[in-house]
DNA sequence: GCCGGTCGGCTGGTATTACCAGTTGACCAC
DNA sequence: GTGGTCAACTGGTAATACCAGCCGACCGGC
């Protein structure tokens, strides 16, 4: 038996989703006026703090432009968007994964991740090499491909937070969170690049030896392991398209 | 005579810069709890819907972890917190810059603009390649130096919007905005980058071509110019601790 | 001692109502 | 065409009440 905790969601929480997934999905273009609040309390049943919670949640996305005695109008989230919104923009009201956003976020990873083991071999405590060495051994213990591929999430994690570098750290708590929704459906078609054990052992020699350089290199081949098939992938639904 | 908008906060706006200043400023440590909300609008002297509104933002950011029945708890914001905390990160209680999260933005853009003109190369439209050029050349004719940083900024932004890569422009929008904050800064330091008309140059016309390794290899080129000042900074102020 | 209850006092979540403050457009006098 | 006035919107703030969930104190029974 598995039990899970209870799904609960607030009615603000209820709020923010449906409109950001209209405002995203193209229903609401930028440049339309929402309802007024007290509109939505009518067409969403809710009372107005409800909304307004949501409401100030869609501005801090950066999703729409909020103005005292004026209306709150759509705005285009290519331009003002908010990193965040990638998790909510990788599936569309269907729940189908989009494509456009998988292969952005291969991408962006590709062009971060061997930076951020360049930096992490220059700047890394002799703890933060111990804890990548240690994520190493766990990843080449495990026999299920899935537990690698958890292990290999808190191993870039790592990376990340041994890179001194905010900005890659934040931009991996987001990307996380994204691949966790598509995470099942990515397993098998990184089992090259999670199975590249002495991929990851020399990525961890390189770092460990403060060669950034190298260790940039050796990022860079092992994620072309799982990078490549998945740009491959993703080329070829494009065309069918 | 050069008047600017008047400035209007709302109270949640308060609400969240306060504690979010708070907890990114280390006074209140991840674990700690947060007053209730009751007590929150007694010591800010604001209704409850405003405290509410704020706090909902703060959880948005990765900040708290809010639990009905229990109390608000400050979460570790470099486990959680969101990308776009950077513009709030780069300015201390005090107003000054903090050098840490300067560096690491400039080391992003060194990882990504290049990957993004690479793209912009492969995947741009005619007139998208048509609206760099322009760019291009309002940058050549432009005479003042400020002037030209905005131009580049919009050029960047051009680039991130044809490299069809949905994560870059997002993240470009989230760096823009922490770049607006310390563009005066920044200006006289990247003046050899954004004096080297050539370089930009070569960058468009590397993407009009559709070649994207050169287009990389351009912006790379480009950015060194810049970046190599500004880390070196970085590193003499480090030392100087 | 330990388990299981009950209960009171706290927390956040929701609802309702009222009023303040700013925007907009129609209208009108000049 | 300019400026003023006004009514009808909009979002912003406030106060109050109650619901729902967590937690610790307490107490009874095993």
């Amino acid at each position: 038996m598995e039990l899970q905790p209870v799904e609960r969601r607030s009615l603000s929480d209820a709020v923010f989703d449906q409109l950001s997934g209209e405002i995203l999905a193209g229903s609401l273009a930028p440049g339309d006026a929402l309802p007024s609040e007290r509109r939505l309390c009518e067409l969403l049943q809710v009372n107005r703090g409800a909304v307004r919670e949501g409401l100030k949640r869609l501005r801090q996305a950066g999703l729409v432009q909020i103005q005292q005695g004026g209306s709150t109008r759509v705005l285009d989230y290519r331009d003002t968007g908010s990193f965040d919104l990638l998790a909510q923009l990788l599936f569309d009201a269907e729940g189908n994964p989009n494509l456009v956003v998988a292969r952005s976020i291969v991408e962006m990873r590709g062009a971060i991740a061997p930076d951020m083991a360049r930096l992490f071999a220059e700047r890394a405590t002799p703890d933060e090499v111990t804890t990548l060495e240690e994520l190493v051994e766990r990843l080449a213990a495990s026999e299920e491909l899935e537990e690698r591929q958890l292990i290999a999430l808190d191993l870039w994690g790592a990376l990340a937070k041994g890179s001194r570098n905010i900005a890659y750290q934040l931009a991996f708590n987001t990307l996380r969170k994204t691949y966790e929704g598509i995470r099942g459906l990515l397993l098998h078609l990184l089992e090259e690049e999670l199975n590249d054990v002495a991929g990851y052992r020399a990525l961890a020699r390189a770092a460990a030896a403060g060669e950034g350089k190298r260790a940039a290199q050796r990022a860079k081949a092992l994620l072309a392991k799982g990078g490549a098939p998945l740009l491959e992938l993703f080329a070829r639904l494009e065309e069918d398209e």
